[in-house]
DNA sequence: GTCAATGCAAAAGCTTTGCAAGCGC
DNA sequence: GCGCTTGCAAAGCTTTTGCATTGAC
């Protein structure tokens, strides 16, 4: 674990101590799992990454753990077309996805410009937004 | 079934049948349940509505009848946060959606421009994007 | 010590699939 | 008539949940 993820682990670890969430062996793998990855994990991906820091770790306690840090506002959870939930820690800026068909790579991006435009079109429908989901699904362009 | 709906099916008709593919009793009920509704119904209520003309249709069909069509690129098929899946005929314009988180109704808007944004980053990021997913969920604002 | 969190296994919810029978073309 | 389509029931997958036990505070 380098020493950034080990300072992302420790505010985490404080952040939720203070909402009165209960930290226990488990939930510290599960965090240290997803302050590891820089990919968007799977449960399962999350599972298996849990267990190398604590094997006791079962997939029951992925997903109530990853459910309680969801509502927390810790963790975002995205349902990418395809295969099961993704999620990654929430410590980012907002940003949106590009998902690469061939690869099944993640690329984030943020755009203020479509930001701005679904303000204005839900304005104009008469609504406010809660919360969005953008997703590009796309091919690398061939290297000429 | 109104005079638009009959329109409709006939010419969905035709173009499967020019495809080459097989027109059954329960197929026509599933392409007339899918003509006649303006919301974006799930599997279940596609068997409901598919029911009142053939009422041998069974899910099972209903799944196998839009998985053929969302491959000939007549239905469009939706993963809207929270339930199942969700269809709608492709013959309109491209559109994106708006969930009303409130009531689950489902608005189509499109945007230009936000499509044009789209072209950009991915070009900036070196892809050609084969398709997009955009949904805004919100609230309809008070009347004042 | 109390109450929440865990592991396990079972269940749930949506969707897919194997198989024998039926039906479109 | 041939081969695709159907209904039914069973199975698949991901995610959730009941229950007895463990463990955090």
């Amino acid at each position: 674990m380098t020493t950034a993820e080990a300072e992302i682990l420790d505010e985490l670890e404080s952040e939720l101590r203070a909402e009165g969430v209960r930290i226990t062996r488990q939930r510290m793998a599960i965090l240290a799992a997803l302050a590891g990855s820089t990919d968007h994990p799977t449960a399962e991906e999350l599972l298996a990454r849990s267990r190398e820091r604590d094997p006791s770790v079962s997939l029951a306690t992925v997903y109530r753990t990853l459910s309680v840090l969801v509502e927390s506002g810790t963790v975002l959870r995205n349902d990418f077309e395809g295969a099961g939930a993704r999620f990654e820690l929430a410590n980012k800026p907002h940003h949106d996805h590009l998902i690469d068909l061939d690869t099944g790579d993640v690329i984030e991006f943020t755009s203020r410009r479509i930001e701005k435009l679904q303000e204005e079109i839900a304005e104009e429908l008469g609504y406010d937004i809660v919360f969005h989901r953008l997703e590009l699904y796309g091919r690398a362009k061939k290297k000429v």
